[in-house]
DNA sequence: AACAATAATGCAAACGTTTGCATTAATTTT
DNA sequence: AAAATTAATGCAAACGTTTGCATTATTGTT
């Protein structure tokens, strides 16, 4: 009944060779000769053999594994970026271990437990909102597994990292803005204790310090990047203070809470206020208005950090350099934001 | 330099004692005195031990590991049913290898395969768009994988399944539709081999025969579930046909498309002609109009499709009897449909 | 034909756990 | 105090590969 798995051993001995030699011609080594090569491929097919990957591991002392922490899998960013990093290592002969911290430095350390448990052969991880501290990455690094940091980044980590340039992106935006004739702006989103949201900020704050304006002395919000956090502060703010004529946001989903908190006022976008958010979530161009957003190659920046980890897996040298890679933004222009009501797209 | 990780025997070694009762004292066997166990867990925190699942998964010829394959990771809905399936899986010692097929029977089958090769102890799955062949998944059967079937099921394949009740949510909103007074009705959706569909049609199609109406004649448009597809047909199709009432799509995605198409022609929802779409994607309540749509508890799917397979690991013994679980949806009406406009909510 | 050089295969240990059975230590019973 | 019982630990094999080194088979050289 429990038909067990065929083994490399089986395959050996139906052949009347040893195991070494099959383990050989399934791995296509070069001393082995053609003809048995195709022998042990024939019966492993015949015997529907499933290499084991597990005693391979084991062996080699390496799972061909890789571990990925994102803080939510949920958000199209992070779910694109895993799509990057699979198109990557796949082909490369590796699996995904995906574990979402859940925004929690406490669950982010059971991740990373479990992953060197797993033996991964290597780590990516976003860090969590909570991650101020980072023993337990260092834990794994102590351990020898390479770490590469992608989008929530930290300086204190000597480990190779692939960023957003979210400063150049948020000051190509303010720029538009500033193109546009609006001066009165108001700045909302997450708290800047995150690489992301500092950065975003001064890109913002760049760009209105070259036509003079001290980004620090105009409203500023700072919540969790939620629609609801948004939502609940914009509603009363605007009953209370006088109107800004954009609102930057750092988020589409808080940009979001505020167009329904804006909408609901009866006011109009963008004609009474503009407003523009960031990171080009699927459903920017699909309200109405459409918003202006800054798009971030979520999918090419998971190429990159599954790149970069490749190339720490296979140097056994660890490199003195930390390779860091930067990925240019790119502004898209869309309704919410345009003074002159002229561009139709999607 | 490279300090090797400590292995239980090297905490054996330095108790004098033996592998097996370190191993048993981890594991915190009964017949391991308490003294004991706790010299073992002390050693075991110094020597900064990590167990090797590797080798315990070798040894016990199962790995802790469950492997899950979805469509597509970037769709709210599986991301969601992949939380769920964590939030029971993690606590149950248990990791998740996820894979993407993409909507292609050739990448199902190498997932399958993998997860093979790593001896998961179950696989989750959901059927891609092309698979109307199912060998594959026979394949891991016979390798004694305990698989579960989730959302986009088939009868063919005798395992436990978790299924959406979409003939029943289906129902529940074309009869809120028949009730708003609702006649002229279009259907457009996903095409009818795969069983969501198929059901979401057959909801649609009860409640209509209820009234006498024969859903087989009203307009009816089948393509790829996205966006893009739904916009292209809408714009001409509108052009050349009498409005429908009421457009009713089984997918959000393409109800957003044809809002886009139906908005682009000057036409006011739901005065000149309403719609609903289905699975309620996050931008459902964002949209203006808010959109009606069918809310799937993706979550508790994963959750569902989670214990089912729990079950079928610790049962040593193939159940003869495989489950089925049918979650209920729930008919979230908004704006869309509505014909008195009153209801305000997000 | 004898030898050298190379090609192909075999041997056996190792990777780090787990576990049935055997053994020894501690406790209870008579 | 010896025997019987139970508690605690040890022994050794096993899981399925991989791999350095040894051995045998094959080919080429003189």
């Amino acid at each position: 009944m429990r038909n067990k798995q065929a083994t490399i051993q089986d395959i050996a001995k139906t052949l009347n060779i040893t195991a070494s030699t099959v383990s050989r011609a399934l791995n296509d080594h070069p001393k082995i000769k053609k003809s048995t090569k195709e022998l042990v491929w024939a019966t492993a097919k015949k015997l529907n053999y499933q290499p084991n990957t597990i005693a391979s591991s084991l062996r080699k002392g390496k799972a061909n594994t890789v571990g990925m922490i994102v803080p939510r899998i949920n958000r199209h960013f992070f779910s694109n970026v895993i799509t990057g990093v699979e198109s990557i290592l796949n082909p490369a002969g590796y699996n995904l271990i995906i574990c979402q911290s859940e925004e929690s430095i406490e669950k982010e350390k059971m991740n990373i437990n479990t992953l060197i448990a797993s033996r991964v052969s290597g780590i990516l991880i976003s860090l969590s909102l909570e991650s101020t501290k980072y023993e337990h990455i260092k834990h794994a690094i102590r351990n020898n597994i390479p770490v590469v940091l992608y989008d929530r980044i930290c300086d204190e980590l000597d480990v190779c990292k692939v960023e957003n340039d979210d400063v150049s992106g948020s000051y190509e935006l303010t720029r538009h803005l500033i193109e546009q004739g609006y001066r009165k702006m108001m700045w909302i989103g997450g708290t800047r204790q995150l690489n992301t949201y500092t950065n975003r900020f001064a890109g913002y704050s760049n760009a209105l310090a070259e036509i003079g304006i001290d980004a620090e002395k105009l409203p500023i919000f700072e919540g969790s990047i939620s629609l609801e956090t948004a939502y609940e502060f914009m509603k009363t703010y605007l009953d209370e203070n006088p109107l800004p004529e954009v609102i930057v946001s750092a988020s589409d989903y808080m940009a979001m809470g505020a167009i329904v908190a804006i909408q609901e006022k009866g006011l109009r976008i963008p004609e009474d206020i503009a407003i523009s958010g960031y990171s080009n979530e699927p459903f920017a161009g699909l309200i109405n208005p459409k918003l202006t957003s800054v798009e971030q190659f979520s999918k090419e920046m998971g190429q990159e950090t599954a790149r970069l980890l490749l190339g720490q897996i296979s140097s056994e040298i660890p490199s003195k350099v930390k390779q860091k890679i930067m990925i240019r933004p790119k502004l898209i222009v869309r309704e919410s934001t345009i003074k002159s009501k002229i561009i139709k797209s999607i």
